[in-house]
DNA sequence: TTGTAAGCGTTATCAC
DNA sequence: GTGATAACGCTTACAA
């Protein structure tokens, strides 16, 4: 293992002083062009690399930022990571990433170690069990900006990136209705968790805008696993009367139970229609193909990270300290577009 | 934004010298267990973060361990982030992530940044349009292990972890040949990238033991996109005598080749018999469920990783300089399995 | 346009 | 057990 070379170095063989050689590396415009060139000619040659310890200990700045994620290996997080990782890149700094793995032990762990790898900003999906957000205290203290995505913190005072949930599921039961259906089951995620909760009440105030009543064993609380969507197809079929749609909180879980449902001889959209959420590229792939919400992940690690250095480069002081929503659409594709519509209903409206 | 507590100050507050708050804080043996706690104590009550670049500078060892991989967004590449996190985390490493976006340029950029940081390691999965490595000749010429993991460079010197693709293609096309398959194609991915050549002679391989002949026609380089599986299909479509068999280099291609192939009135498996590659969550979705070869990502990172460090400890200098070659296995599900097994051909092996 | 010198916060070395 | 001192390699006043 050969002698790193450092400015010093470089400095000696052109008989310059440090200093210049540090400005030419950084193109400092005072630095002749000539020296410049010089300086860079020996620093390849001699096969320099900068030092970014020297370098941060010094500035006080990292370039570095930090995200913690519920998991990695999941559809939507990972565009939103490529989104991340793409604006990131492009504006010079290191992502540092970490999992919870849906624990909070390991969101506080993790949390942790991003503090002492002193990142310049961190952003954060809660996991599924965090109830509640203390050990993101030194971030606030230090000063260090601090901004949540898709699963976020009730607490109003964080500054979050999140899709109208409300909306969207609003949109998305509504749009069941139109399609004739009156007794609409929700299979739910978490209901401590923000997003799933917030697709609850677009549910709810969908049908009392409808005036449909609102019965609580349609609302089915579940871990949205693939198994979660069998066991839920199970107990919906034994409902009597039999509902007649279903809005499912995520697409994995709305295909097991699209699944099972045909086993069962139930025609889908005709006997039950069935809309998902996220997306996802399964919705193209069961058949029917699902309904489903649009949910911009790509976009939506794009725009954090864009905020963040926003706030950091003091381009904007604003944007950080509130929520941004994103809007999402609903796609309609055949498991939920009857192909004969109720004009009685439409009549209605 | 207050100032940084730095062990001087931890120091000057319990009139010890910061050797020792160093010592203490790093739980060296030879401090007094009084000592130490009054040190942890002073630490937490002055909200004392130690800096690791300052650490880093001084050790010159990072515990960073780099990744570079093509696509954030890709289910494979996922998982094996999630494998690769779990275990760097355990062991105190950090993870830098960077995604090549499968353009060499990008890959050449991202080494860079990589060697810039100092990672302690670096792991690879080359882009789609890498023709040669000479940009990680840094990390050769410093000693920095560089371990490749499933995309890998045909040089031989490289250490790598791979699935083996020859032998997992072979046992895709024989159980096609099983079945009764006589005319098989196959649906292939960039030719120049390891993964899918090694997947071509796979299948060569098993035609020849099988004594069927190889047709060049058969073979169809594609992307692997959604749509080079409606492409390759149509093309299938058009060819007489049509096959019978239809081996794909990823579940992706072979989803929506099925999904063509069954809009066209085909019938799976029994007029046309299909294996996947990746077995990917979709493979359970598609109608008729897909056969597909389980290619164990995340296991692939875990070991990656552990390889990566293992090494850096020296606790092994062996395992580094070979191919690790994993397990993967044939997943039979009903896109290519008949109803009735021809015992004419099973007779005559 | 270039140089001098101080300091960022640790830790290794040597001494006691 | 503890302490003094000198690096680690870079940047930035300040000076020239």
């Amino acid at each position: 293992m050969d002698k790193e070379i450092t400015i010093y170095d470089i400095a000696r063989k052109l008989s310059i002083s440090p200093t210049t050689v540090s400005r030419g590396l950084n193109n400092h415009p005072a630095v002749n062009k000539n020296t410049k060139q010089k300086i860079f000619d020996a620093a390849n040659q001699m096969g320099y690399r900068s030092n970014t310890f020297a370098s941060k200990l010094r500035k006080q700045r990292t370039n570095t930022i930090g995200v913690i994620v519920p998991r990695l290996d999941s559809s939507f997080q990972s565009s939103v990571m490529a989104g991340m990782e793409k604006v990131a890149n492009e504006a010079g700094y290191n992502l540092i990433i970490s999992q919870s793995l849906e624990t909070a032990d390991k969101e506080v762990a993790n949390a942790r170690t991003m503090f002492e790898n002193r990142v310049d900003g961190l952003l954060v999906s809660l996991a599924y069990d965090t109830e509640n957000i203390d050990h993101f205290e030194p971030f606030f203290s230090k000063g260090i900006p601090l901004l949540f995505y898709d699963r976020v913190p009730e607490n109003k005072k964080c500054t979050s990136i999140v899709i109208n949930n409300i909306q969207a599921a609003h949109n998305a039961t509504s749009h069941l209705i139109e399609q004739g259906c009156k007794r609409i089951v929700h299979i739910s995620g978490n209901l401590k968790i923000n997003v799933y909760k917030d697709r609850l009440k677009g549910y709810k105030y969908a049908l009392m805008d409808a005036n449909i009543p609102i019965k609580e064993d349609y609302i089915i609380e579940t871990s949205l696993s693939e198994q979660a969507g069998i066991d839920a197809a199970k107990q919906i079929l034994q409902m009597n009367p039999r509902p007649d749609g279903i809005f499912v909180a995520n697409d994995n879980c709305a295909v097991t139970c699209i699944k099972t449902l045909k086993q069962e001889g139930v025609r889908i959209p005709d006997d039950i229609a069935i809309v998902g959420f996220n997306n996802d590229s399964i919705t193209r792939v069961i058949d029917p193909n699902l309904t489903s919400i649009d949910y911009p992940g790509y976009e939506m690690g794009e725009i954090a990270v864009r905020s963040l250095i926003n706030y950091l480069d003091g381009v904007s002081d604003v944007s950080i300290t509130n929520t941004i929503t994103l809007d999402s659409e609903l796609v309609v594709r055949e498991s939920s577009l009857r192909k004969v519509n109720q004009p009685t209903v439409l009549s209605k409206g």
